[in-house]
DNA sequence: GTCTATATGAAGATAGAC
DNA sequence: GTCTATCTTCATATAGAC
């Protein structure tokens, strides 16, 4: 929407964030320019460099972004318990949280090689944090018995990758609620590490 | 490499091809130049155009191609016998035919959202095609009781998520070797639907 | 903080010579 | 079939007025 010529900075940074997230989302950050969020935003191209010293940064910061809210978000709620109470807790909750943002996800693991190799490093460093829980609950079912898995490293990718399939069809108010989503995938989780 | 004025066609179209593959999978469709392909392929821009007729018809030959590669090679292959020596067979072929192509694979999946309505619609057709096929096993194991899985749809969509995981991270001589690979997955998927 | 204006470069695609 | 040259548009980013 157009705007006339003033101070706005306390609505407009987030709002370039969030004009950000969802053309790189739909279109891709190389197929993005900055003029095109500008115009979603209602200011000129050159306000922008009030809020991002250049078109990548703006990319890097919503990655990192969204991967420490994952990891406070999971911080926030993972419980003890058995190997397979954890398993489930954690599937759950990952098709819950990336069912949520399906742009932020997207662009997580869509526009990784637009990242400097230090920007990728940090990235990565946040998502194997990630990881590591699943394959230390792998681990731990193992070690006592409840899991038979031939290698965790792989499993937990192989479970990863299953479960971010979710974002790639579901729906909110499509055939299946996402109560019933978790318990199908679940299911699958389960039977696939089961003993 | 420079290359001097003269008539190749009979090798440059592949070539264009193959550079425009290689380039697509590393920098994605819209960051990628008609320039660098050209200077890849060792010719001139307008060179080009004697090979398609835009750059938009170069990414869609692409994955066309590929998707019509793998329903040809699936179809040459596949084999009748019980719903699970069906899913064993699909799965260790889909491992090993994606492993085996990783830049076509990659692009097949990233750059479905640069494609025109009518050349996604296509492509997904294809894909489509490719995918009733494990839904098909899946239905028939259901049916006589080998295999329990709630909603045969969604297991399609998930086991075909979680191999793909495989490029991810897959390097031919690497820790593992591809035997390896197939067994640790098809291990996960034969419990994952087991009854 | 936002505007207008602009510097500078590169993009896709085409024309016409060889 | 490929070249050189070019048309036209658009890109990122900055400068300076308000």
């Amino acid at each position: 929407m157009a705007r006339t010529a003033g101070s706005h900075s306390d609505i407009t940074g987030p709002r370039v964030r969030e004009a950000a997230l969802s053309l790189f989302a739909r279109h891709g950050f190389a197929a993005v320019s900055m003029r095109q969020i500008a115009r979603e935003v209602g200011v000129q191209a050159g306000a922008l460099y009030n809020y991002t010293p250049d078109k990548q940064s703006l990319l890097f910061d919503l990655m990192r972004t969204h991967m420490e809210d994952l990891l406070d978000a999971r911080a926030a709620v993972a419980q003890a318990g058995t190997a397979l109470e954890r398993l489930e807790d954690f599937t759950r909750f990952h098709i819950r949280f990336h069912s949520e943002r399906p742009d932020e996800v997207f662009i997580a693991y869509m526009e990784l090689r637009n990242l400097t190799p230090e920007e990728f490093a940090v990235v990565e460093t946040l998502r194997r944090r990630y990881e590591d829980e699943l394959e230390d609950i792998l681990n731990e079912g193992v070690a006592c018995g409840d899991f038979a898995v031939p290698d965790t490293k792989i499993a937990t990718l192989a479970m990863i990758a299953m479960l971010n399939g979710v974002n790639t069809w579901f729906r909110e108010g499509g055939r299946l609620s996402l109560d019933e989503v978790e318990r199908i995938y679940w299911d699958m989780v389960r039977k696939a590490v089961a003993a």
